[in-house]
DNA sequence: CGGTATCCAGGAAGATACTG
DNA sequence: CAGTATCTTCCTGGATACCG
């Protein structure tokens, strides 16, 4: 994904919802983008404990690879989610840190998260049936 | 995206974030792979002011294609967050229409969406920062 | 009208190897 | 340790054509 997958470009003529205007629908798209990916969500989650270094966060994500965690924290300290702080030692440090914004997000992120738990057995529910039909 | 493309495979071991079970890592990246793709979220916006054909909904987000609106409606359908109506009629119609479960996930996605409309300067000015050094 | 079927190009992501 | 570089594979999504 990594920006610009998940890309809302067009939002004209919506116009449903009561004042819907585009730039909402960006705004909105930028967001679900960078937090709604595979990895952003867990890694924020991670942070939320405190800094961690690169390291500590492969091993907690286990099955990501190095690769993506690289990309994956690069976007979110592109974005303002993460610092980024790297100590020139050898072998050398490189520790990540929730920003305000980061930490901010995760308010929101939760309830979304509540949300998604509490409707879960429906969702898997409706899922179940409709696969049953075919 | 649809389905498989966000989808969290391993939460084993985050635990920083007091009590985050494996459970709900999936049922949050279950929501978000469904609400925060391409153009499910427009859909849903859009139906939230009631009823709407299929040729409606590809007016309304202009530059879908018709294979990518049926990808996303048929999704938004197998997780339960939308109906299909079929009139046998000739020329065929078809209707789409919210569920109440369709409906509920508007508010956590707008309280997201609210979030993002406020920080929407902040992660722009993070992103040009970011970007200038490089 | 509302799809489905098919083909194709481009990006995403895994595996692997190498570096400051 | 924390990356970068490259290669390859998979899958998404667009274009097009046809069907009930």
């Amino acid at each position: 994904m990594c920006a610009s997958h998940v890309k809302v470009t067009a939002c004209a003529t919506v116009g449903t919802l009561a004042d819907l205007p585009p730039d909402v629908c960006e705004s909105v798209s930028d967001v679900l983008a960078r937090v709604g990916d595979k990895w952003s969500l867990l890694v924020i989650y991670m942070l939320s404990g405190g800094s961690k270094r690169f390291s500590e966060l492969k091993r907690g994500v286990a099955s990501i690879s190095q690769k993506m965690l690289t990309t994956t924290v690069r976007g979110l300290e592109r974005d303002g989610y993460v610092t980024r702080t790297v100590t020139a030692t050898v072998p050398a440090r490189v520790d990540y840190e929730l920003t305000d914004m980061g930490r901010d997000v995760l308010l929101p992120v939760t309830a979304l998260a509540t949300w998604a738990l509490t409707h879960r057995s429906t969702v898997e529910a409706a899922r179940m049936a409709y696969d049953r039909l075919g």
